[in-house]
RNA sequence: CGGGGUGUAGCGCAGCCCGGUUAGCGCGCCUGCUUUGGGAGCAGGAAGUCGAGAGUUCGAAUCUCUCCACCCCGACCA
């Protein structure tokens, strides 16, 4: 049925990328590592943008802009920061014509040029909190490219924030990190486990790495989201003190956060099948298409009359779109929509024009219905909704069906193999353990749970006592 | 950076080993007719610096050399 996307079953990352091609969402761009993101996965980036944005003014943000070049000074400001970001910045050395007096890096992330302007704004603590986002692009050099989920090039939005104290900056941290695990879950629809990272995995500059990790099809781990609780680095770095209300002066308190276009990837990972993308409809630009099939002029007059007294109301209520192309036969039609991952179709002809009803199918199911044409648009909402649950819990079902604990080094790294999944496992602590365990198996920690149980246990690498679990995988 | 692979029409490929008329095929595209409840059929048509450069030759997509680009698999990362 679907020519052209390789079954999962057979190549997965071959998997991937057919469904990219399939739904016309990305393709590769001339520069290397970079992509082109085209209208149909511009759309999908546009919805998240729309969600997130709202969920950020809600928790009190505005939007700034900041620039796209960073005096290559700044970065080698924090020290961790430029190890952790020098060997993939791009800079450019030249312009206008000439050698330029200091070469200007392009920014891998904006903490640096940030910081150096909030050093500005910030005299007092009636200054703070600064709580700015900014939708951004930013370039890395990775080596290894993947549409979407690593490429040259990203778009992402990043938020960073001033406080006064500690303890608000670290209540700021974990709201975001809140904010994308509700994003994840209500709009993604895909559950994330929430922790903290190892110090190895954390940002290059920062106190603690939260993250929200989701399991892709494959059973691997992929960051979706990561906020950072940066203490008082970047203060110290860029000299930003204040003064709070006993005029006693201190440095700023930061956070940052970030969410990129990867969980585009993220979005085709966890909920696609091998007749094409399936898209969550709460981020769907196109939730209902609506198919007339005919035979003669006189069938497609009436169908498009009545098509168009039904979704009169529609507008506003529905993302719909009537596909009435007459150069294409409706098995055609069927399947590009399929492909491109549109939550419901509608097929109306000639007999259900009689029959006053019209067929219903789920994307996410393949689920048809006939059903009638009263009532249409509440049934298609509940639809809707309900094909956004049933998503999420068909994700959730499976991830948790697929995250064991695991108490023995040797048979750890046989089941990480196969079958594979999400392991709980104790750890010590050590960088010595992560580092042992990381270089013997593919597999690294992903998180170490913040609402974890604590549960007292033996290191799984060395033995040593351990009072939580953490969970390994491997990762994208 | 290491290993593997590929560059020929918009896309996917054949032709190359063994040089020789106007470089083929499938999909897509354009025109027309017939079709339309799960990827339509027939007929006609447009479309190519054969990745780039140099060389060998009467003659190069094909042989030689150099370069370039991209993809896939590993070491770094959201």
């Amino acid at each position: 049925m679907a020519k052209g996307i390789t079954k999962r079953s057979i190549d997965y990352s071959r998997w991937y990328l057919d469904v990219i091609d399939a739904a016309d969402l990305a393709e590769h761009s001339s520069v290397k590592g970079c992509m082109v993101i085209k209208p149909n996965g511009y759309a999908l980036w546009e919805n998240i943008q729309a969600q997130l944005d709202r969920m950020f003014k809600e928790t009190g943000h505005v939007n700034a802009y900041f620039p796209l070049f960073i005096p290559e000074s700044y970065l080698k400001k924090e020290a961790e920061h430029v190890e952790g970001f020098a060997p993939e910045c791009a800079v450019v050395t030249h312009a206008g014509g000439k050698k330029l007096e200091e070469p200007l890096v392009i920014r891998p992330t904006s903490e640096t040029i940030i910081w150096s302007t909030y050093k500005k704004w910030i005299q007092s603590y009636r200054d703070l909190p600064i709580l700015i986002n900014q939708w951004a692009n930013v370039v890395r050099w990775e080596m290894r490219t993947r549409l979407f989920l690593r490429t040259t090039e990203f778009l992402w939005q990043e938020g960073h924030t001033a406080h006064a104290t500690r303890e608000e900056a670290v209540e700021e941290t974990l709201r975001m990190l809140d904010v994308y695990r509700q994003f994840a879950e209500e709009y993604l629809a895909a559950p994330v486990y929430i922790g903290v990272k190892s110090d190895q995995e954390k940002f290059a500059g920062a106190v603690n790495t939260y993250c929200i990790e989701a399991m892709m099809q494959d059973k691997k781990a992929l960051q979706a989201g990561t906020s950072h609780f940066l203490g008082q680095n970047f203060a110290k770095a860029f000299d930003v003190t204040f003064q709070d209300e006993n005029s006693k002066l201190d440095y700023v308190w930061a956070t940052s956060w970030g969410l990129s276009t990867r969980v585009i990837g993220a979005l085709i990972m966890t909920h696609s099948d091998d007749n094409g993308l399936v898209v969550p409809p709460r981020l769907a630009p196109v939730e209902v298409v609506v198919i007339p099939i005919w035979k003669t002029e006189e069938d497609i007059e009436k169908l498009k009359n009545r098509i168009n007294e039904l979704t009169e109301n529609w507008k506003g209520q529905l993302k719909f779109k009537v596909d009435d192309r007459d150069q294409y036969r409706p098995g055609y039609k069927f399947n590009e929509w399929e492909k491109r991952g549109v939550p419901v179709r509608i097929e109306m002809g000639p007999r259900d024009l009689e029959n006053n009803q019209v067929v219903l199918v789920r994307r996410d199911t393949g689920e048809k219905t006939s059903v009638s044409q009263d009532g249409l648009v509440d049934r298609i909402k509940n639809l809707l909704e309900q094909i956004q649950s049933d998503m999420y819990n068909r994700a959730k079902d499976f991830r948790d069906a697929n995250t064991f604990p695991e108490d023995d080094f040797e048979n750890l790294k046989k089941r990480i193999e196969d079958p594979g999944g999400f392991f709980r496992v104790h750890w010590c602590g050590s960088p010595e353990c992560e580092n042992k365990f990381q270089d013997s198996s593919k597999a690294t920690i992903r998180v170490i749970p913040v609402d974890g149980k604590k549960e007292s246990g033996k290191c799984i690498v060395c033995g040593q006592p351990s009072e939580q679990r953490v969970l390994v995988a491997k990762s994208y």
